[in-house]
DNA sequence: GGCGCCGCAACGTTGCTGCAATCCTGCTCG
DNA sequence: CGAGCAGGATTGCAGCAACGTTGCGGCGCC
């Protein structure tokens, strides 16, 4: 992870890097507005972490250019104690988290952590198939970052294929976890569920299919 | 956000409730110890409120339970006034903070979101979804600097929506978060509470929508 | 007493879902 | 090797449950 500290003071930037050095964090240093620009031309950051007072103007100005250049990079703005209106202007401005001058270096990283957390990249609980992301604690599917919005029985085919990816799911084992026990189902309902699916992940471009094995049940893997 | 109160004197429940209701905030009651753990075991909390003297025991033994259970949960300890030793075995069993009886409302309140804040690991702080600014801290929503001025519920729905957004939030867990387990409701109140959040946001031109899952349901998004 | 929030219910609308009719495909057996 | 058949795929349709919207009345709050 390498992150950009914008931030007049030498002391402080000295000792951040020194912390974040030790876990295995690079920290790249612009003292100035002007550096902060060539920088993040240069090179490719993961987060920012900003100060307000700068030398050549205010900290916050830098929030828009950082949006046109790259709209999702997580920016962090360092305000002083007890400002709230300053707080306000500067989560108004596009900054994604504040914290107040002076810091825990352990808050800091708690706070990167959980900005990285919310980017799509580091899923919890999923299942990646082909193009495919199920997400199993939000019960939710997408294909290159774009939710499938799919009905509640689909979802729940495509939950129970994903949950045994790659493998056969018998057909009465899929029934059981689309219907409950007791609601039965006398038609072939669920092969008109597993047809609807299939032409969604395919309009998707989801790389995936799902596989049916004649007789036994259906199986889901990527195609190629 | 939502807290869960375990005491036996119901007075002092009721008119907990009655003022954290005007911050906007959600209490959950639990008389003994095992209404808690059965509370706990059912639902998400940000803050547990703990009375040491309930009738099945010291209050003091739920706080390992609540720690095995979800680890980041502050804790609020209510001692009686002078009792230092009590003060001390509470905080060397796991509490995050204390409180003398009788206390002020607005110092439980003080407490509750300096522990929040000093807990980063549980969330951000602010969410950004398209125009749309969420202060989870100052509990209030703006857009392009504007604050929005919203009913309780209706920012209750929001801030449920915002903390997970992009993902789909089941209906029951969207209920829970806006009513109590107590408070139950048998209409469709939530779904006109959207309805008019709804109307809000587009009027004001938040750049984002709820996206309803039929059957399963909403999630709060950019809109394109 | 005015105002606004809220639960509630009525009613309109949507779109999921079970069903069945029809077509398709692969297997079996003579 | 080809006909027959069984299981699967696809699709239109109609019923209905879920959702959206709105107005009303009660209640609390200033």
């Amino acid at each position: 992870m390498r992150l950009l500290l914008v931030e007049d003071e030498l002391e402080m930037a000295a000792a951040l890097g020194a912390a974040l050095g030790r876990y295995d964090m690079i920290l790249d240093h612009a003292p100035t507005l002007d550096h902060a620009m060539a920088a993040l031309a240069n090179h490719v950051h993961d987060g920012i972490i900003l100060d307000r007072q700068l030398p050549d103007g205010d900290g916050l100005s830098l929030i828009p250019r950082v949006r046109a250049l790259k709209s999702g990079i997580p920016v962090i703005v360092l305000t002083a104690r007890g400002a709230v209106d300053e707080r306000v202007r500067g989560l108004d401005m596009g900054a994604d988290d504040y914290l107040a001058k002076p810091f825990a270096v352990e808050e800091l990283l708690a706070r990167i952590r959980a900005l990285m957390r919310r980017s799509p990249d580091i899923a919890p609980i999923t299942a990646r198939i082909g193009n495919l992301v199920f997400d199993f604690d939000g019960r939710q599917a997408s294909v290159n970052g774009r939710i499938l919005d799919l009905p509640r029985r689909e979802l729940l085919v495509l939950e129970a294929l994903a949950r045994r990816q790659g493998r056969t799911v018998q057909r009465s084992t899929l029934e059981e976890s689309v219907y409950g026990y007791d609601d039965e189902i006398q038609s072939n309902s669920l092969d008109a569920h597993v047809s609807r699916l299939r032409r969604k992940l395919s309009e998707t471009g989801a790389g995936v299919e799902i596989h049916s094995i004649r007789g036994v049940g259906y199986l889901l893997r990527p195609s190629l």
